[in-house]
DNA sequence: CTTTCGCATTGACGCAGATCAACATCAGAA
DNA sequence: TTCTGATGTTGATCTGCGTCAATGCGAAAG
């Protein structure tokens, strides 16, 4: 149901995310280039704490992000699962609005935020993209709510893993509707995702495999051997290509 | 847990919301006011349907619209709720992502799409505040997924009406912590939006007046006694200042 | 190789909320 | 005013998922 944003790199871009280098020109390119700085999170690390002051805003190179909310009796929300060619952090805002951490190992691409803001004022393009891309966001987090709100556990793991299929996976050369990825989340973080207990999401896992929807291979690698099954399921009626 | 938005209105604009008339020059006001109309819908009667060509954007002036998306068996999820002030539309999109239909009678002031993307081009502070005012939405739209996912009817009611006194509130002129307001949703609309059946929303309304959380007057006035006693039911950590 | 610890799986049981059903109340029409 | 259909309330029962508990497995260290 939610639509995974497309992956958009552009060839021959030294910063090789949507974010901010679509349509660049040289010299624009090169004021980014100066401040950027990559960093690399191992596994579980934090990354970003929430209420901290924000010094930078970042793009997601490799790996998996989430941003999440605990409340006080421990109960945790993952708001947000940032993957590749996502972007992380808020031009014009002191602190930072959620948790992130780093749910696999991350490599961020990251800009000195002040500075960034001074780029965005002088690229009216960059600007513009930056607001298509958050309105891109809000749609998704605001379908997000189909899942947690009305959907049983067995659809919410399907619709999970309809996305990272999307975003993550790897079509097979012989059968295009086979899928492969590789998981990069507990099943404590996926179940903290989907609103369901860890034993509720594995059972699900369980149930799939069970049933011929997912094969699994170790323990993070996921084959969906059609596609079109796994659709229905989620109670997708999209067809992926992102032409609805 | 979800931060109202604050209403922002600037007196003496001939546009009175925050979405674009903060800030803005006599001349660009004026450009706005060339491309804008009124429009009043009936409480119920549809609004914009999804996929539709997305012809104008639009500013609620008052009443309450309602986002939502139907599943293909009729479970429907409302995904957001838009109270006065907020701002409905997708600047550079050709469709509407989401059924928009009115839960109340609503008033907006609407813009033709195209002009309005003219506008902001032009305008960078339109187009930054523009960027701003989503970026708070994405944050909203994250911040329900703990309703959503995390939280039991009782906390989810409260944390709705809370919302609702934040936002649509009259506070007691003798008792500050004493706030009363309308409700613009139907007990089954209360329950599309916190992913509820009407029959649960409605014991845990009646449960909530029993132990005296809430006062009710008629079908839709509801008094809050004590807003802190409600914030403490809707696990809410925030003061309300917008401080944090 | 074996140990070890974190993660995943599976089972048994209980409960919050869904479902089915009956009735109450309110607003608008006649 | 009364009638009528929509909306809201409350009760009885069912069930999907949460909770508690035990066991299995696999990757990294020794």
């Amino acid at each position: 149901m939610p639509l995974a944003p497309v992956q958009e790199t552009c060839a021959g871009c030294p910063i090789r995310h949507r974010a901010v280098c679509a349509h660049c020109e040289p010299q624009e390119l090169e004021r980014l280039e100066r401040i950027k700085s990559y960093a690399d999170i191992a596994a579980g690390a934090p990354i970003f704490f929430a209420g901290e002051p924000m010094r930078h805003v970042a793009s997601v190179v490799s790996g998996a992000a989430i941003l999440s909310r605990t409340l006080e009796d421990g109960r945790r929300q993952i708001n947000g699962l940032m993957l590749p060619s996502d972007f992380i952090g808020r031009p014009w805002r002191e602190t930072i609005p959620f948790d992130v951490t780093a749910a696999s190992p991350v490599r961020l691409c990251r800009f000195e935020r002040i500075a960034f803001e001074k780029i965005l004022g002088d690229t009216p393009h960059v600007s513009e993209r930056l607001l298509s891309m958050t309105l891109d966001d809000l749609d998704a987090a605001r379908d997000w709510a189909v899942v947690l709100g009305r959907m049983a556990a067995r659809e919410r793991i399907s619709a999970f893993l309809l996305i990272l299929a999307r975003r993550l996976g790897r079509t097979d050369r012989h059968d295009p509707s086979r899928v492969t990825f590789s998981l990069p989340l507990t099943r404590e973080a996926i179940a903290d995702l989907l609103g369901l207990t860890l034993e509720t999401a594995s059972r699900q896992m369980s149930a799939l495999r069970r049933d011929g929807v997912i094969e699994t291979e170790g323990r993070s690698t996921v084959i969906v051997p059609d596609l079109a099954r796994l659709q229905e399921e989620a109670q997708d009626d999209d067809d992926g290509t992102g032409l609805t």
